[in-house]
DNA sequence: TAGGTACCTTACTTTTTTGTCTGTACTTGT
DNA sequence: ACAAGTACAGACAAAAAAGTAAGGTACCTA
């Protein structure tokens, strides 16, 4: 099993809780299966068509190894199984919630600045103190 | 420039946070220059002498230039340059708080977990208490 | 001339993470 | 028989991140 995060060095206690959400998809996914309860793992799939069936397992693997998410199977045909979150992956969701929010108003503020910079780049830095 | 976070899927604003501070070492230097700002070169090179100063520079430069934190050269000798977590860095380092709780509590309950697992585990009891 | 401090830079290697593709077991529909 | 749908598993390869080792500048001391 792809031993996930290469050991992050821990102080405070970001360390375990970026080992736990720190997977390219791991954020996204807890943040759908949160949201529309249960979600069995062809909703999940076709949510976010970019997600390799691989990476998605191993991620859905990972999280429930974690403690973040639960997995049900009903052993019917053809198979079924869904995925919610625990209480446990509920409250990380809620911590995450600060940080997507300063990761919204960074994405705003640095596109500003992109748009800021395409426009003084042809010409003098008139804009420079035109900002909000 | 070594690209930094294999470009992360967004939706909600977690995928611009983790691209500043997904570095494996990142969200600990962000910490400690807000800590202790500001903050030397050297200084944190001997606050955590684990990471190499290839890594050290190349993390200071992204967040530099994600503008988390800022960078001040004094053209000295021997030279010296100072860092401080900007404005935006504080709010990060503010974002990043409740994440760190939850990491810190997720780790008591893996350890207690791992504790009870060990007295509950030892069918075969000589497995159970076979470690140093 | 050699060695030391401080702050990097570069080339190269290893490790970790992600992606692609093929295959399983089972049933329904044509 | 064949395709399609469900929920995976495993081999292999590519990409990204991190690490190692050496060097480079600029000055100072011995």
């Amino acid at each position: 099993m792809e031993k996930n995060q290469r050991k992050l060095p821990d102080s405070c206690g970001l360390g375990p809780a970026l080992a736990v959400i720190g997977g390219k998809w791991k954020a996204l996914l807890l943040w759908q299966i949160h949201q529309a309860q249960p979600c069995r793992f062809g909703e999940l799939k076709r949510l976010q068509p970019e997600i390799s069936e691989k990476m998605l397992i191993q991620h859905l693997r990972e999280m429930e190894a974690d403690g973040i998410i639960h997995r049900e199977v009903f052993h019917q045909v053809p198979p079924r199984v869904e995925y919610s979150a625990t209480p446990e992956g509920a409250e990380l969701d809620l911590a995450l919630a600060p940080l997507a929010d300063w990761g919204k108003k960074h994405q705003e503020r640095t596109e500003g600045a992109k748009a800021g910079a395409a426009r003084a780049a042809p010409r003098t830095a008139a804009e420079g103190a035109a900002r909000g």
